[in-house]
Formats: C-alpha cells, sequence, structure tokens
DNA sequence: CTGAAAGCGCTTACAG
DNA sequence: CTGAAAGCGCTTACAG
C-alpha cells in the first residue's frame, strides 16, 4: 500500500474550503465569479480567500482545466510593399508562441491587406466568429478597427494594439513607438549630419496622406520640426508628400526636388521608403545627400553597409510582437498587471551595429 | 456519482506504459534516466516513447513534482563604485523572477565585492554550498571565475554568463555585449562628430588595466582604433589610462591631457566612468570638447540633457539579467534550446531617447 | 527490478 | 444553491 506523505502547504482551495466549511466546487465558484451561489456562502467564502490572501496556483489551475487559450492576432500582410517590415513582429510572435505553448495557449494570425480595408473587416469577422479569449491587433484602418475592438469590448474579450494606437479605446494595452519622440530624435540626428546652410529635406510616402492627428508619417515631421523650432537650428526644413509609391514615380519626384534646391544635403524619409529613395540616389550618383530614415528591413541593409543611410530609427519590430503576445498571457494566464502603454526604445541603427540589432 | 468524462488525447505517460506494458513508475524512470530499469524493459519503453513521438507535459510534470527549482545569480553589488550600473541586470533578474515564480521558481542573488577577489569567491562557495539547481553569474575574476564554474560543471549544474564572457568555459550560454564591436561603433559616433584635424582621446579608467585579451576597456579601445584604420580616418587618436579611480585624480590626468593638447575635440570613455570626465569638462567650463562613452546610468542623464556627453553605448543591462534568468529556466524546466552566445544589441542613448530606453 | 496507488491544486460533470 | 468524486499528466513513497 503506498503512503504519500508531503507537508501541505495549506493555503490552496481546499484550505478555503475547511476554513469556509464549503464544498471546493462552491469555493470554485466563488473564485471565478460563477453563479449558483448564496449571498450568505459568497460573503463567507469571499471573506476566507481575502483572510488567506489566496494566491491560486496557475499550474494546478492549467492541469485541471482542459481549456485551451485561444489568442488571435490582426496583422498586414508579410509583401514587398510593406518592405517585410512585418515579418518583425511576426517573428516576436511565433517566439512568444512557442513559449507559452507548454501553458495551452495557442496563437492564430490573420493578416489583412494595407490597402484594402474590406480585408480588415473580413478578418477581423473571421476572429470574432473564432470564440478568442485575446486579441493582438495592429489597428491600421481607424474606423474599422474601432468598430471591431467595440465588438470585442462588448463580448468582453481583451485585446492589444500594437504598433500603432488609438488611444481613446479601451485596450488592454498599447506596445509600439511614440512617433512623435522618434521624429524628435531624427532632428537630433539630422543636426549631427547636416553642415551649416545645409537645407533639409523630409520626405513621406505612402499611398495616403490625410492630415490627421493619427497620421504617422506626419507625426514624425511634426516631431523633426519641433526638434528644431526648440534647439533653434537654422537650417532650413522643405518637405514633399509623394502619394504614388511606384519607384519611378518616388525617383522622379525626388530628383526634381533635388535639382531644383542645390542646398539640399539631407534627406529624412519618415518610413521604410527610404530604401526607394536610397536606390535613387545610388542609381543618380548622387553622392552629396546624406539619408537617415525608418526600420531595419532587409533591403535597407545594403544601403546601410555602403553608406548611402547613414542612420535608421527603429523601434524593435520583433519585440511588439513578442510582448503584445505576452501581455495577453500575463493578463489572462498569469493575471500579473500589464501596463496601459508600453512605449518601445528608439534605436538607432548604423552600419556598424545593424548586426546586433534584434527583437 | 460523479462520472468525469473527457476526450484523451492518449499520448501521455500512461500510454507508453499502455504500449510498452509496463507501469507508470518504470516509464518514468526511463523518461528521467533513473536506475532500476532492466536493459530489455529500458530498451522496450524508450522504442515507444520515440514511436510516439512524446512531448512530456510540462504543467503535469510541474504540478506532481514539489521540487522547487532554485537558480542562483552572483554579480557585483549595486553600488556608487559601478555607478550602479548593475541595478540594470538586477531589475531585470527580478522581472524574469516574478515571471516564473508560479512554475515554482525561486531566485536568489549573490553579490561581490567588485575590488576583492575573496568576496567573489566566498559568494561562489555560498551558492555550491546551497545545492543550486542553476546559477547565473558575472565572471568578474577569470581565474576565481574558472575555478568556480569547474566546480559547477563536476556537479553538472549548468551556468550562465551574464555581462563578460570566458569563452573556454562550458557555460550553457553566453548573454553580454560584444565588447570589440561596441568599440567599432564607438569609431563610427567619432567620426560623426569630429572635425578635420580634431584629436580623438581615448580614456580607460580602472583600478586595474593589465594588457590581456580579457581585459573589457582595452577590447573596446581596440574597436576604436580598427574602425579608424579600416577606415583610413585621419583624426589622430591619443589615449589614457588612469588606474586610480578618484574623482580628483581623473580630473587632475584629464586636464594635463587637454592642456597639453588642445586639438582634442572628443573624449571617448570605455566605461560609465564617463561620468567623471563629463563633470571635470562641466566644472572647468570646457565646451569645446565632445563626449562619447558608455552606460546609461541614473548619473549619466543629467550629463546628456545638458549636452556635455553626446552619445551612450548602452547593451541593455537590463535585458541581460532578464534573459539570463529566462535562459536558465528554458534549458531547466521548458527543455528549450538555448543559444550558445547572446550578444546584446549595441544601443546609441543620446538626449532624445534616452526616456524610452529600457531592458 | 517492478508496480499499484496516492497525491500535486485545481476544475468539471453530475446528482441532489 | 451545494457537494462528493473523478480527473488533468505527471511524480513519489512504498511494497514486493
Amino acid at each position: 500500500m503506498a503512503k504519500a506523505k508531503r507537508s501541505k502547504p495549506r493555503n490552496g482551495v481546499k484550505e478555503i474550503a475547511r476554513r469556509a466549511n464549503v464544498a471546493l466546487a462552491t469555493v470554485d465558484r466563488v473564485i471565478h465569479g460563477r453563479p449558483g451561489v448564496s449571498k450568505k456562502t459568497l460573503e463567507k467564502v469571499k471573506k476566507v480567500i481575502e483572510e488567506m490572501n489566496y494566491q491560486p496556483n496557475i499550474i494546478g489551475r492549467r492541469l485541471a482545466s482542459m481549456k485551451e487559450y485561444h489568442f488571435a492576432v490582426l496583422i498586414p500582410e508579410i509583401n514587398e510593399e510593406s518592405g517585410f517590415f512585418w515579418e518583425g513582429p511576426a517573428s516576436g510572435i511565433k517566439l512568444a508562441s512557442e513559449e507559452i505553448k507548454s501553458m495551452g495557449v495557442e496563437v492564430t494570425t490573420f493578416f489583412f491587406d494595407q490597402n484594402d480595408k474590406n480585408s480588415f473587416v473580413a478578418s477581423a469577422d473571421k476572429i470574432l466568429k473564432g470564440k478568442f479569449d485575446g486579441i493582438l491587433l495592429a489597428p491600421f484602418f481607424i474606423e474599422e478597427s474601432i468598430a471591431f475592438t467595440n465588438t470585442c469590448e462588448a463580448k468582453a474579450i481583451p485585446y492589444v494594439f500594437i504598433n500603432s494606437d488609438i488611444p481613446d479605446q479601451k485596450s488592454l494595452s498599447y506596445i509600439g513607438p511614440d512617433l512623435y519622440a522618434s521624429g524628435y530624435l531624427g532632428g537630433q540626428l539630422i543636426n549631427y549630419l547636416i553642415k551649416p546652410g545645409g537645407q533639409v529635406l523630409i520626405v513621406n510616402i505612402s499611398l495616403e496622406i490625410k492630415n490627421t492627428r493619427q497620421n504617422r508619417l506626419l507625426r514624425k515631421e511634426e516631431g523633426v520640426r519641433s526638434y528644431f523650432m526648440r534647439n533653434k537650428i537654422k537650417n532650413e526644413i522643405l518637405k514633399i508628400d509623394i502619394t504614388n509609391v511606384s519607384e519611378k514615380t518616388i525617383e522622379k519626384k525626388i530628383l526634381e526636388v533635388l535639382i531644383k534646391n542645390p542646398r539640399i544635403g539631407l534627406i529624412f524619409v519618415t518610413n521604410s521608403r527610404v530604401v526607394t529613395v536610397a536606390k535613387c540616389l545610388e542609381k543618380n550618383y548622387i553622392n552629396h545627400v546624406q539619408i537617415i530614415g525608418y526600420d531595419l528591413i532587409p533591403s535597407s541593409i545594403d544601403y546601410l553597409k555602403n553608406g548611402i543611410i547613414d542612420f535608421l530609427i527603429c523601434q524593435k519590430p520583433q519585440e511588439q510582437g513578442y510582448r503584445g503576445i505576452m501581455t495577453l498571457y500575463h493578463h489572462l494566464i498569469l493575471n500579473l498587471k500589464v501596463p496601459e502603454v508600453y512605449h518601445m526604445p528608439i534605436d538607432i541603427v548604423t552600419k556598424e551595429n545593424y548586426a546586433y540589432y534584434k527583437i
């Protein structure tokens, strides 16, 4: 016969049941706020729980509950269009998924086309039908995102914003850049490079550049301008918005401006399209103009290497994904507190440190 | 009467036992390589395990085994001496500890005095007596560290190096900077700032500056020099080693050099003592000399803010600690693969992004 | 060398 | 509204 004796810690549900003089099932009901408990019993059990400062054992809970947690991810497709930027978050998401798989969490990723609101809505609908326990999303289209997250709220499904925020929504957390601050840092870097009298050209390239507070590119531009203003930098700032993203158009527009303004000494591109600008300068043998841009993506490395791009400002795309998933995990499974806003560090990547840049 | 029915996945130890026609205890013995199994049974069970591609359920394992995991950490004391640098790793260690506490891991930190080998040995001895399952250490004193880790190996206790490496030891992992590369990046930054004809002063400040391959400061200096060499930078490099760390001595030495060499336009300090150098320049109203140094510590922020220090090179001290603990956790509890070497990113911190710098 | 049974802390399906 | 019992997947202490 077996006699398994162990020192019993006596501070689990069993002890609660004993002290409150109720059954385990009742304790469980109270802990999870499930119905079917009389007011009187409820009070009694609650009191004991408080007295004991009971902390549930996550392991026991996970083992007993066959419940699997399902997280949904809604991010843009990974393609040339976005310079493969979303490869970063996606890989971080994968990393986190593997780490928490043994805790019974399964992560499903849904994609949408950055140029197609309908694809966003379609994927969002799929998620709503899929009965997920938590959602991580890049709220690319504001209105559609709000509609989606409102539904999530109604269904009490927590969601985390990644890469861009909608401040008024009740997201569990926002994880991503402070765009304005990154532009401000850009201003400082420009100031290190630009020569007295040189002009700075800010280039925004995107299919749609509406002047709203939500516009990512304009927020960065604003940051640059603020830096110049506050530090009384004398170099003149020119700017150009390009809403046709074909390489040809970009090249034409850039060359036009450069020819008209020969004193331009530095180009600041507010997103990963900096690669196209770099390509254009290289192709046309323009090497008196320095470049600062955004995002370390495969195609930008070459231009960093050969010195055509001096600085890239990066915001840890991989870590954004990793942290996004872990935030849901911490909240839903571990019951840990999660920060409402987590601004990524604003990293400066150069020829000499890009190889060490990760997560 | 209760009838709990659930779909049974049938791929756990129970199924192994069934297929191999042995008891659960025997399966357990085989899985953990414990003695007391006949060769024949061993083979049989092993075969079944392989056939099933059995993956142990970590949750079940953790719940059943009362075993708590104990990790020991051996790092320098957090004090003014080291500019509170070790606050970073310590806070990362704390963060990780909280995250894995629910998995039954307890982390105990031991400190040593950076100026006292004996204190290192004393703490190391304590750890050996403490029966720990995994160790995270900063191998500050080479010989003593080797002696310690050799003992660990003999006892089959895995250990992870943090912040500095001893490449020949069989550590589970090294997590920390590539010092040479950080110096190389320093070279690039210097090149952005220094004016033609200006001299660069490299300053190493440490109680002991022995010219060995292990010397952290000299490795960084080497990096800077390589950058200058390979990129044919013409600015002259001067250097000075200061082995007395009192503020007074540092100030005296720095002023001496600056007076003798009025063309020095930039000082590169190879560690967090950059703060003392900055203080010295500020006090003596020297503002034609730019400064690049290492480590974002509380005292350096002011000098970043007021523009006396231009760049700080940082290597994510907090993340080093976090990752160090998680590496042991992944290896010992989750059975995940861990990288042998994890070089931290080499971050550039300025006035405009320090506030976003973390982990 | 081997196995039957109890138990880890919790949840769940069922009976009342 | 409440409770007794089985079970999650594994480990352990004991008997043989």
